[in-house]
DNA sequence: CCTCCTCCATACGGAACCGTATGGAGAGAC
DNA sequence: GTCTCTCCATACGGTTCCGTATGGAGGAGG
């Protein structure tokens, strides 16, 4: 049971980093506590970055890619857009994923976290008007869907982790997600006439 | 142009800091700033507070009355219930409200704000759940919708505040509000066939 | 005019962070 | 074994805020 001093590299604070903003916001990104909870010191962390914007940058980027590409390139591996729709929507509704996003959306004031915000929501919004126009939607229908869709999406994780009793539970739950995608899709999933 | 000196009662304080709230969030609840911006110290201010918290308590009450009870009393006085809802839309989606729903949502870590924002939620979404019902939907899908509309509302703004470049503009907005309002409504504002 | 009673100014002390300065401790190069 | 380079610990000073203590100013009542 030796004390292991393992020495910490700049991803161990960018991941520490990206966990205290799924607990806590940004507020959880403060050095001195960051550093008590990786066992050691500020010392430690100004010899990896300049200061505490470097590392909530990194952070941002860390998420871009685990929070963005690597759910996208996932989904898009599913045979058809209906099926990748609706693989992005139960991957992004049923995860842990929700508390990091809140709190991110929540602290977009931050000039660096904002730009992460828009970088998101634009190759999400686009990714799904892509498939929706492969569903047969025009482009200017297919970019309001797929808007409506986000906007949807924000504000249901903005209530699950604020608010958690107001959104129902197991198969009620079920029921709500399906009310919702079908809304989406255009009540049955196939383009509504213009 | 005597510099007039008016001494402060209670009720400039909470309105201060719900200003604060609009502009800032829960941060901008700081006891030694709203005291510079109102042109006074914090002697005034712990005179009629006993602390930060009883301040944002008291904003918070004033938040319910004027951000949910005045609104519902006045898109009641609308002729049908789809006339409500299409008030309730329009008034909800087009002011200066978003900024402070945005940001109180933001801060629901802390307790007081947390409970608001579940009185909040509790009293619109039954609200709009009444209006559904009254236009025919039963009592679980009545509620679906409503909490459906609700998350597209809170997404809305949440996209309006923190990213307004992602938010289409004019005639484009009308378009996806419509795009939006029929998917909430059932495409058409009539019960879909169950 | 004097006395309270209400309201506010000033001055502290303390907590939680940020960022800097500086002195090591440990491991590989030789 | 010594040197050096990387990494970390400790100690400061500075900022911003909370909350308390205390001493007035200024008007209402007598």
């Amino acid at each position: 049971m030796a004390v292991r001093k393992p020495r910490l590299g700049r991803d161990d604070w960018t991941a520490a980093a990206l966990t205290a903003i799924g607990e806590q916001g940004l507020a959880g990104v403060a050095v001195e506590p960051l550093a008590a909870r990786l066992g050691t010191t500020k010392g430690s962390f100004y010899w990896h970055f300049a200061n505490r914007d470097a590392l909530l940058e990194a952070a941002l980027s860390s998420w871009d890619e685990t929070y963005t590409d690597e759910i996208l390139r996932t989904v898009d591996a599913e045979p058809d857009p209906a099926a990748r729709l609706r693989a992005l929507f139960i991957a992004v509704t049923a995860s842990e994923r929700a508390p990091v996003e809140v709190h991110l959306h929540a602290a977009a004031d931050h000039p660096a976290v904002a730009s992460a915000m828009r970088r998101a929501v634009a190759r999400r919004t686009a990714y799904i008007a892509s498939q929706l126009t492969a569903l047969g939607f025009d482009q200017a229908e297919a970019e309001r869907r797929a808007l409506f869709a986000y906007a949807t999406y924000i504000g249901h994780i903005q209530l699950v982790v604020r608010i958690p009793e107001a959104v129902p539970q197991g198969p009620a739950l079920e029921a709500y997600l399906g009310t919702v995608l079908a809304a989406v899709l255009g009540e049955n999933g196939k383009p509504a006439a213009n």
